[in-house]
DNA sequence: AGTATTTATATCGTTCACGATGCAAATATA
DNA sequence: TATATTTGCATCGTGAACGATATAAATACT
């Protein structure tokens, strides 16, 4: 009668064991670099950008600085990544690659297109794939704003 | 020019983020009861069908036992359900809903529309919401068949 | 200049996730 | 019936997430 509290009627659980799901897909291809899903949504924002302050990173991956400092603390324990005192601003850390970590873009370079092809079926295709994008970032712009507004 | 690391260009970190993001707009409503958002997914399945061994509650939200069991044991603690032994199979813990348990059905009724509002949107509506309900199940169902291949 | 506020980062405590492993009960096989 | 395997659950260790809080540097204000 009343599906209101159906698991199947979730959009919620959908996108909690979707993300979960394909976090494990990445798994073994990351965990022979001795890296885990996070440290890997790091390296996407370095290699995009170098030498960046830890709350631009935080800000493009929508984390808190207490998530992100603890992460960059492993991967420069790992020999990843530095992290120097800003001089302009004595309170900002930068984080850059080291060669190690750039050295890793070439070393992952096909784990796109190994996870890309292990989610492809028959309702997502290239052809429909822009149009689920669109819903996430509708839904990823709706949320952000309202979060940020409850707090104020 | 090669766009296939661009973070932009990642479905799971879309995936990921909406993920976070939407157990964020649960927090406000859960915290209220004591609850977080995986606990409520324990709740939605017991008021499903109460009284079930920890295997059926970890498989219904495709997890692993040793995630599961200290989540019930901390609910376990907060009087809202109970774990006994099983009858049958000495093995199983069977979970079954307190009062407690039970009467949060009726407090928390109005959750499931409130999240749902709030993640309604140009691209998000009630039309729309099958076809991307749709291929999150197939990606569920696709990786779900994978990592369980791959595992043997 | 001196004080208050904001900003950037970090620390702490709690709760997931999950791989690896352990253990006892149930089941299959010899 | 004795032994091997499987099954159900739990324990342990590690790495996120995140709310709350702390601290020092930068900025605004008086």
């Amino acid at each position: 009668m009343d599906g209101r509290f159906n698991l199947d009627n979730q959009l919620c659980f959908r996108l909690y064991t979707a993300s979960r799901l394909i976090t494990q897909a990445y798994h073994p291809l990351l965990s022979q670099h001795g890296l885990t899903y996070p440290q890997y949504l790091v390296l996407l924002v370095l290699w995009e950008k170098d030498s960046q302050p830890v709350n631009d990173i935080a800000k493009r991956l929508m984390l808190e600085t207490n998530t992100v400092t603890p992460l960059l603390k492993r991967m420069e324990a790992e020999g990843i990544l530095t992290r120097t005192q800003g001089k302009k601003d004595a309170r900002q850390m930068i984080v850059k690659l080291t060669n190690k970590g750039q050295e890793l873009k070439e070393k992952l370079s096909d784990v796109p297109e190994t996870v890309g092809r292990s989610v492809l079926c028959e309702s997502v295709t290239p052809e429909t794939v822009p149009g689920l994008f669109r819903m996430l970032d509708d839904i990823i712009g709706q949320l952000k704003h309202d979060n940020n507004e409850s707090n104020g």
